[in-house]
DNA sequence: TGGCGGAATTAAAACGTTATAATTCGACAC
DNA sequence: GTGTCGAATTATAACGTTTTAATTCCGCCA
């Protein structure tokens, strides 16, 4: 095989371009080719130009079926994404910020559904087992979360939206919801409300707990009386919540002031409201976590605090690179803070 | 070789399975096993029967990176996902749909962003040219979609959301925005309105014609007056549509029936009909297509026609599949009539 | 008895990589 | 001159499949 001087061959452009099209052109051997695009140091430098060269001109992408094969890397990011409720645009927004964390990285985003009703765990086994990705997102954390312990039991790359209890470090990425919920009874004291309502997330999730304690601890602090819904949660129905809030107004001293977590809850909140002849912004407030933009357009105007799920989004697959990367759990973890907090309308 | 009598031999059971491992097991070779779980009728039957106990016994699952390699064939789909704008709730929705479709069928989903500012010709190209998939799905179609018909010249499987202008046949599923356009404009005829307004996608887009038509059909039909809101479309912020909305009702003979392409479109407009002090239901009237349950609970009611993105995708995902099997793409179309129509509340 | 045909199985190659273990070759020390 | 070292490169095997082209083996006919 003679390598003539500093020339490359211009080889016949037809078919898809692999490492040995490269070494055809260039006179190298496949091995060195695929060391040289490595920029390994071992190859000369000279080469190592010259195989960049050759590859850039024949556009030249490596096959993912073959290195994956090989390496038994998958270039794949797997999202569990739960498919009964959604916060409104939770999944657009979410998605969106996963995807633009991850152009250019040659990663892609499968999506994978995740039943909260059925067995969590068996979408993680199947993923495990048959090794379809490197890493793994998923939402809706509890605070036991099997998904987690599993992952973290087999040293496999995660990041989950919401903290666990265990004492294994993992990464995870945040919202801080007990400083949401201790702001959100702070500013309804002092608008004058005395009686503050919220429906809450089932027990198991870890965010259900953050709620609670930020809520309780500024309950006590006020001394405003409350209650929180025991027969509803966050994913129940909404008809099923709507008939529990309007039940709740016909009995003795209803709530004047709610906490709503998460956009549709909110809206909820605002029908069972009108329904029962109650005004907000007069007769009671109602305060909310929103998720998407469109807040700016409910009337009566309500205040909220934002929760940027597309940056929440971004960290995680951020996270989950530098996971796959090999760094340790330990410092990767972001919380969000509320914004500046209620009463400013952005 | 030998290969004792009826035994399966009880192998190591620590790493995973390949064909290899069944091969060992039954004492056959491992193209005679490959054959043997795609049920090649070469193969006798005692020995299809063995191989696929085997199998089973073991857990094993065909790696699919190896496959992929030999076979071209990724056992993926890709979505092309706007992530601009959305409908709210619809990326949601037309995921779970697509999902639910996929389950069981081997192929998994990779999301792409598809940024229709942009080059949206861009992705396509590169899962063609890296053969990162099997088949493509994508929305917001256009009259001469360039992606569609890079696809049709590749012969590439492909469903669209929403028609093309080609003559050339490809699947699609759609929505009939004509007949809701049709409908919207007689229901607030047949309510005593006498100007409509509508807001449409840019011209680009098929269903803008299909609104078009269908709108200005009726519009003659019926004798109303009518406008369509030029400075503004579907895509635009939503602030922009709210200021456009509102200067036009501090003109003289403002619109009194708001016919509103999506969830937002309604928001905004109620939104801007109570800033200028207009009540929906009394003054003027919105209607509205809806992609997500939740306007059951937006105060004032108001009457909607349900698209429902969780078939569309369950369509769209299955016509890929026949697609994909080698299916022709002529009879693969679904059209999504509106539901009973407006005035019967759900 | 020899040969033929067909059913059942198998050996081997290939897909495009990467990693391990050579191999080449010139420089340099003795 | 012989031997050793190291830098640069390469041959080869392997990852787990599918598929093409053998090969085995048995029954049957002449």
């Amino acid at each position: 095989m003679t390598r003539d001087a500093d020339e490359i061959a211009p080889l016949a452009p037809s078919e898809k371009p692999t490492l040995r099209t490269i070494a055809e052109m260039t006179g190298f051997a496949i091995a060195t080719v695929s060391r040289a695009l490595a920029d390994d140091p071992r190859i000369a430098k000279t080469t190592r130009e010259k195989v960049a060269k050759a590859a850039k001109s024949v556009g030249y992408v490596p096959d993912r079926a073959a290195r994956r094969l090989r390496t038994g890397r998958t270039q794949v990011v797997s999202l569990l994404l739960n498919t009964e409720h959604e916060f409104l645009g939770f999944t657009h927004e979410f998605l969106t910020g996963i995807t633009d964390a991850l152009r250019g990285t040659g990663y892609s985003v499968t999506v994978v559904p995740d039943q909260v009703g059925e067995d969590r765990l068996a979408p993680v086994r199947t993923i495990l087992r048959n090794n379809l990705a490197d890493g793994l997102l998923f939402t809706r954390t509890e605070c036991f979360d099997p998904r987690a312990r599993l992952l973290m039991e087999s040293g496999f790359p995660f990041v989950s939206h919401g903290r666990t209890e265990f004492t294994t470090p993992h990464a995870w990425v945040d919202f801080d919801n007990e400083a949401f919920a201790r702001a959100a009874v702070h500013r309804l004291v002092e608008k004058g409300r005395k009686r503050i309502s919220l429906i809450l997330p089932e027990d198991r999730f870890t965010f259900a707990q953050h709620l609670r304690y930020g809520f309780m601890s500024a309950v006590r602090e006020t001394g405003v009386e409350y209650e929180i819904v025991t027969d509803v949660t966050l994913d129940s129905s909404t008809r099923a919540v709507s008939e529990a809030l309007i039940q709740r107004r016909q009995k003795p001293n209803p709530p004047d002031g709610y906490i709503c977590v998460g956009e549709v809850m909110a809206l909820v909140t605002l029908s069972a409201l009108d329904d029962t002849g109650v005004t907000p912004g007069v007769e009671a407030d109602v305060l909310a976590k929103r998720a998407s933009p469109i807040f700016d357009n409910i009337r009566p105007r309500i205040e909220t605090v934002f929760e940027d799920l597309r940056a929440t989004g971004r960290a995680m697959s951020e996270m989950l690179l530098r996971r796959m990367a090999g760094e340790p759990p330990e410092k990767l973890n972001v919380m969000f803070k509320p914004d500046a907090g209620f009463g400013d309308k952005s």
